[in-house]
RNA sequence: GCGGAAGUGGCGGAAUCGGCAGACGCGCCAGCCUUAGGAGCUGGUGGCCGAAAGGCCGUAGGGGUUCGAGUCCCUUCUUCCGCACCA
């Protein structure tokens, strides 16, 4: 049974409801008088419960929210919710409730654990995506895609998920598997879909990271780098012989390599591969062979592992470089959806191409050698020389290096009309259709007479019918539902059928961090002038999952409204976050894991301050954090330690007014005024540092605790420490904890006899010249070994160090007979003796 | 295979610019207080040798640069993450 325990529930519900009867963090937009600041956490889904997994993330945001307050920004801190989606449509069947009532009580239930942790977020701002006067937005924005050419439809192939019943983005293919089923394989179906044109900003996209450089996590970036994957390269042709008017075009990045291509190899879905067959003997055996290599597993590791397969076409295709004639291959490890679905095979020069000819009998012919070292043989060869080089054999380009060859050859290549330089992303346009239930409706009518015709704005929005679809196979469920289906041409007037497709739910979250600046706007997604205020985002705060997915498209979506005339920057986020996960036995903390700890559990046990610091300070908040419940109770017994001690000098100190900027006079203080003096600037030095450069809130606690402990070793605090000093040491203190764990820092701040809450308090300055010791310990080194100590004056200079050190009587005795070769002096730190 | 991050006591972690390795906390040990302790307080706690003073070893392994290396360089290994037959 605990006795001593502070009575945190009180405590947080009384200051919560004072923060919220204030409005203590209620953004004021376009206030001129103070610098802004917008700090954002990533909108949670609302689904299942929240633990200390999601509370990490909240908690980091809280705390530089609130340190950002105190330092006198106007800070925009919102919270809302990613509404639509398919677990809520899932649930729906399941259980026979709608989505909507589902997702509401999921909202209730978020907004309630949130508030219990008393987060400074301003709610009067708070968004739900799966409202009307959201999504009404999504689909204005829509329209404007689709004058503007971005958003556009076509019959594709498209990922479907058997189990989610909808066609995915390539973004949310894993592995050829579905990103919510992990064993369920995609399946390839062709589909009328709608597509955002986002391959339309690649090159921006890829530009635009050297803004985002000294403010995103380097990783991020090499992943949406590798994401869009340009790569500058060229197109040949090589025309089929025997086959008047068929030719194949390949892409490479290394044309200078073309002379030593000892076949082509086509994809086995490349599109011209039936015209190919036609007249060649032993086609059954290969209709069959390419059934089955069409088939095999579509997994990433799997084909990267593969044994490389193909067999020959007899046909043969013309180099168009040196007119010799190359067999025509088809091969397993040639991609369909890359480039153009064939490669010239170059076994001297690539890796892959070597051990598909090393397995066939392919000639490994080399046509670039090393600029320096010995000269490369094929019959001494054992893997691919992919490096740079000269070229060799290679008829008018032989000499030239791989630099010049690639820039020559290409040059030709377009000047007679067989080739030309391109290049090529991995990006593909963003397939956004989704035939669920739950989603944004696509604002689009189908008409007999005058086809696609857009929404027109004024019948804003296309509701969600309320009446609940259930998707069946192959079809979207808002096609069964015909008071939604049949609808009227905005243009002539004549009976026409909707859109029954809904938007993929990455649109909602795309550009929700702009409602928020002027979140009850009517008549516009958001008012330009909010906008502008208070974007970019100064610091975003989220996992590392949405590396690739939402934050590259949001950077799209900037991209877009920018061209709309709607915002004037670039980029939308100045600086990302990426915190680390909370695992529990070594795994993240998720429902089906069955490993979460909950967060209204935490808080009911402990109270949610002792939470908010046990995620802070069980390691820095980039790294993973392994949850342990015995350690969390040191937690608990620090704020209660740092409690008892302003409880029992409370009323000694309480009626002295703080003056935080009167002189302190060391000169008159006692000696255990000196030290508390020194050590709470020393802290609180180093606390304003992490929190403005390095967000170690782990190392900012245990210097707190570190003054805590020395408060408590200069016990009797009431004997040599006049009020005044304590009064501040102890205030101080608190508001160092403040942002960490604001309604203890309340209540004690309360207790000290202050008025007003301290969230608004400013946050304390320190004394750089109140930092210093009076006397400094130097480390003596002997051939840099650690061999005494001394305390010198702060202002002794290099030599006085050096004889200090030299006669000091523990070291002296070891230098005798000894040669000193060196002295070295780091001032204020150390010396060094060199012996020989 | 390519790219990125990391590897420090029994555990989480600290060491911010190349200068005392292990701050702070957990756990553990001893003591105080107590009818009681899952409360509080005090002290101890990297390994080895030693009664102590003190000494030696120690930041995944090996090598190097330096008066001095957890930190910089080379190299090997391990773990995690991302991408993955991208031509």
């Amino acid at each position: 049974m605990k006795l001593a325990d502070y009575d945190s529930q009180r405590i947080e519900a009384k200051w919560q409801k004072v923060w919220d009867e204030q409005g203590a963090f209620h953004a004021e937009d376009g206030d001129a008088s103070r610098p802004k600041y917008y700090l954002l956490e990533m909108l949670p889904y609302p689904s299942g419960t929240l633990h200390m997994g999601h509370m990490r993330n909240y908690t980091i945001g809280d705390a530089v929210a609130r340190y950002k307050w105190m330092c006198g920004y106007n800070v925009l801190h919102p919270m809302g919710w990613d509404a639509f989606g398919l677990p809520a449509e899932n649930a729906a069947i399941k259980n026979g409730t709608h989505p909507r009532d589902w997702t509401k009580a999921n909202i209730q239930e978020f907004r309630r654990v949130l508030k219990r942790f008393g987060f400074s977020y301003d709610w009067r701002r708070e968004i739900s995506t799966c409202e009307p006067e959201y999504y009404k937005w999504n689909q204005w924005f829509f329209l404007r895609m689709i004058e503007k050419g971005i958003a556009y439809r076509k019959k594709s192939k498209v990922n479907w998920c058997p189990d989610c019943l909808t066609v995915l983005a390539n973004e949310q293919v894993i592995d050829g598997f579905c990103w919510r089923h992990e064993t369920t394989q995609v399946e390839q179906k062709e589909l009328e879909q709608w597509f955002l044109r986002i391959t339309q900003y690649s090159d921006e996209l890829l530009e635009d990271m050297a803004q985002l450089a000294s403010g995103w996590p380097e990783r991020v970036l090499v992943m949406q780098r590798n994401w869009i994957g340009k790569s500058q390269g060229t197109r040949v042709r090589f025309d089929v012989a025997g086959i008047s008017g068929a030719s194949l075009e390949v892409f490479t990045t290394r044309v200078d390599t073309i002379y030593g291509a000892s076949a082509i190899v086509v994809a086995a879905g490349h599109p011209q591969l039936d015209k190919l067959l036609e007249g060649v003997p032993g086609r059954t055996t290969m209709a069959s062979q390419l059934k089955a290599m069409r088939q095999k597993s579509m997994r990433a590791a799997d084909i990267a592992t593969a044994e490389k397969e193909g067999f020959f076409t007899g046909r043969f295709a013309v180099n168009p470089f040196s007119g010799e004639q190359v067999p025509i291959w088809v091969a397993n490890f040639v991609l369909a959806e890359y480039g153009t679905g064939a490669v010239m095979c170059v076994p001297a020069h690539d890796q892959r191409d070597y051990e598909f000819a090393d397995k066939y009998g392919l000639p490994v012919k080399i046509v670039v050698q090393p600029a320096q070292g010995v000269p490369l043989r094929a019959d001494r060869m054992s893997e691919a020389y992919t490096e740079h080089g000269r070229l060799a054999d290679s008829g008018p380009y032989s000499g030239l290096t791989t630099e010049q060859a690639l820039a020559k050859m290409t040059a030709d290549a377009a000047a007679k009309k067989f080739g030309t330089g391109e290049t090529t992303y991995r990006l593909k346009d963003w397939g956004v259709s989704r035939q669920r239930y739950w989603g944004t409706p696509i604002p689009v009518i189908y008409c007999e007479k005058d086809g696609m015709v857009p929404v027109p704005d004024d019948q804003l929005p296309v509701r969600l019918p309320e009446q609940l679809a259930i998707a069946t196979a192959g079809q979207s469920p808002l096609a069964s539902v015909p008071e939604f289906v049949n609808t009227k041409c905005p243009k002539c007037g004549g009976p026409a059928r909707r859109e029954t497709d809904t938007m993929d739910t990455f649109v909602d979250s795309s550009w929700y961090f702009y409602r928020y600046t002027d979140p009850h706007n009517f008549k516009a997604p958001y008012d330009q002038t909010k906008a502008g205020y208070w974007f970019p985002i100064d610091q975003y705060v989220g996992g590392i999952t949405h590396a690739i997915l939402h934050l590259l498209y949001s950077r799209f979506f900037c991209k877009v409204m920018r061209d709309l005339g709607l915002v004037k920057h670039d980029e939308p986020i100045a600086r990302l976050f990426t915190q680390g996960m909370v695992q529990k036995g070594g795994v993240a903390m998720s429902k089906s894991r069955g490993n979460v700890v909950g967060a209204i559990d935490m808080a009911d046990k402990y109270g949610c301050d002792t939470g908010r610091l046990y995620t802070l300070f069980a390691a820095p908040p980039e790294k993973d954090l392994e949850w342990s419940e015995q350690a969390i109770e040191g937690s608990s017994r620090f704020l209660n330690r740092a409690y008892r001690l302003v409880e029992k000098h409370a009323e000694r100190v309480r009626s002295i007014p703080i003056e935080w900027n009167a002189l302190t006079d060391l000169a008159k203080a006692t000696a255990k005024e000196k030290i508390l003096i020194r050590r709470t600037h020393q802290t609180l030095k180093r606390v304003t540092n992490d929190f403005e450069v390095r967000w170690h809130f782990n190392t900012s606690i245990a210097l707190i605790m570190e003054l805590v402990n020395e408060l408590h070793a200069q016990e009797p605090l009431d004997q040599e420490v006049s009020p005044t000093i304590l009064k501040r040491v102890l205030a101080v203190m608190v508001l160092m904890l403040s942002p960490m764990t604001p309604h203890i820092a309340e209540e004690m701040w309360e207790m000290l006899g202050n008025s007003g809450t301290i969230s608004r308090q400013k946050w304390p300055a320190y004394r750089e010249d109140l930092t210093r010791e009076e006397q400094i310990e130097i480390i003596i080194q002997i051939n840099g070994r650690l061999r005494g100590k001394i305390l010198v004056d702060e202002n002794l200079t290099e030599d006085e160090t050096r004889d200090r050190a030299l006669n000091d009587p523990r070291i002296a005795p070891l230098l005798v007979g000894k040669e000193i070769v060196k002295v070295i002096v780091v001032p204020k730190k150390l010396v060094n003796i060199v012996l020989r």
